[in-house]
DNA sequence: ACAATATTGGAACATCGTTCCAGATGTGTC
DNA sequence: GACACATCTGGAACGATGTTCCAATATTGT
């Protein structure tokens, strides 16, 4: 058997063109971008950067190796960002950037929700953490504070990813959420689901982040009582 | 077709062995519990329910919506079990019921994810509302407050399930966890990453069902500042 | 210059969701 | 009972995907 070792790339240049995982996930990213969750093919990615199936593969384990290094790619940029605010606002910060990064990124809150420990979920969760401190959660509360803010914005990032799966991309996200609205409630009858209907109606005039932040600042309060 | 033929069952009855989307969805909710969501193919459906793969798309668009009936028979069944506590009472209720549905049904919790305004989930943010006006939320707020409820059980059932998904089924869920954070540990450094640090030591002992439920609790407690 | 290793490109394989269609089954009419 | 028609079934066939395999090429070490 031939020896698998990865050999390391030590000083010396190499042809200009050679692959690396680093180019690999650079080219990920940009076809997930642009065309979406389900463009992402080794043999559309093999096109892109003009090799085989096969040579990708000699850098990257799999396609799940491959999406999990493309969503810590874009995740780790907006955690590591860390302000030096006071507690609340920065657990606001880290929110908004991990919201951003989503809508920027959407395929990346499908990606997030898929393998717990992930390298992305674990920074995000290490950017609550340390937060709390400073609200004066007691230890033994902190874990699961931390806890309730990553899956409420994991929570948050698939149903917006689902969203923008299923939005044929010719219509603006108010537009989109309005035909969902008028759909769902003409199926449905008023009666049975009186707070849905409610809900419906709101949905129409809504914006998503203003929502996504406004359940942040529930969870920051909710913490806050624990003392 | 070279006669593979029931023809010989004598009994001029009708055929007992109709096939119905009723009778599909709770073969596929078989394979789901018993395989898991990677063994539920058209071709191992067919297999168990002694038909081809022609007949079953017969009754079923495809395999969405299949998953989207499945998802739905399970959480129906929980949520549609009102109870008349009182408000917070009965939000811890609904959320139990979701998370134990999805303890049972690992599957659940990925399908719940996949598609927004699905009736499950619609379910669900009526179990949740419902609630609210008992809390004292103002109108204006319950929308928020809903969502941001559903928002976090749907992380939680997200991270729970992605969890299922990867244990080999050998390991319980405490052992599992304690594998998970060791690995995790030994990879991070402890000095850049120090509340995940903690938080790994208090995953060796934690329990997912009182950690799910703590978040509910502190959300509850968030929404009653809202008046 | 030569051997050994690292990397590439693409053919081949197993499997999946889905489509297609010929035949079997059931229903209504005379 | 015989015929026509719609409903339903079973399984072969299609196109696409992730992955493996391997001969060919590029790079490195001596």
């Amino acid at each position: 058997m031939a020896g698998t070792g990865r050999g390391e790339q030590g000083g010396g240049e190499r042809r200009t063109d050679a692959l690396s995982k680093e180019r690999i996930v650079d080219a990920a990213i940009a076809i997930l971008d642009a065309q979406g969750e389900s463009a992402l093919t080794f043999r559309a990615l093999a096109a892109s950067l003009a090799t085989g199936a096969g040579a990708i593969y000699w850098h990257v384990a799999n396609k799940n190796e491959l999406l999990q290094a493309a969503a810590d790619a874009v995740i780790t940029r907006v955690v590591s960002d860390e302000s030096t605010r006071e507690a609340p606002a920065a657990i606001r910060a880290i929110a908004s950037g991990v919201f951003d990064a989503i809508d920027a990124h959407p395929w990346v809150g499908g990606q997030l929700l898929r393998e717990p420990g992930q390298s992305a979920v674990m920074e995000i969760l290490e950017g609550f953490g340390e937060q709390l401190e400073g609200l004066g959660v007691p230890e033994r509360d902190q874990f699961n504070a931390a806890s309730a803010l990553v899956n409420y914005v994991l929570g948050s990032a698939g149903q917006f990813t689902a969203g923008a799966r299923i939005n044929p991309e010719g219509l603006g996200r108010t537009e989109f959420l309005a035909r969902v609205a008028t759909r769902w409630t003409e199926r449905h009858d008023a009666a049975t689901y009186p707070f849905a209907h409610r809900a419906a109606a709101q949905l129409r005039e809504h914006d998503d982040r203003e929502q996504f932040l406004a359940g942040i600042d529930i969870l920051v309060a909710g913490i806050s009582t624990l003392r």
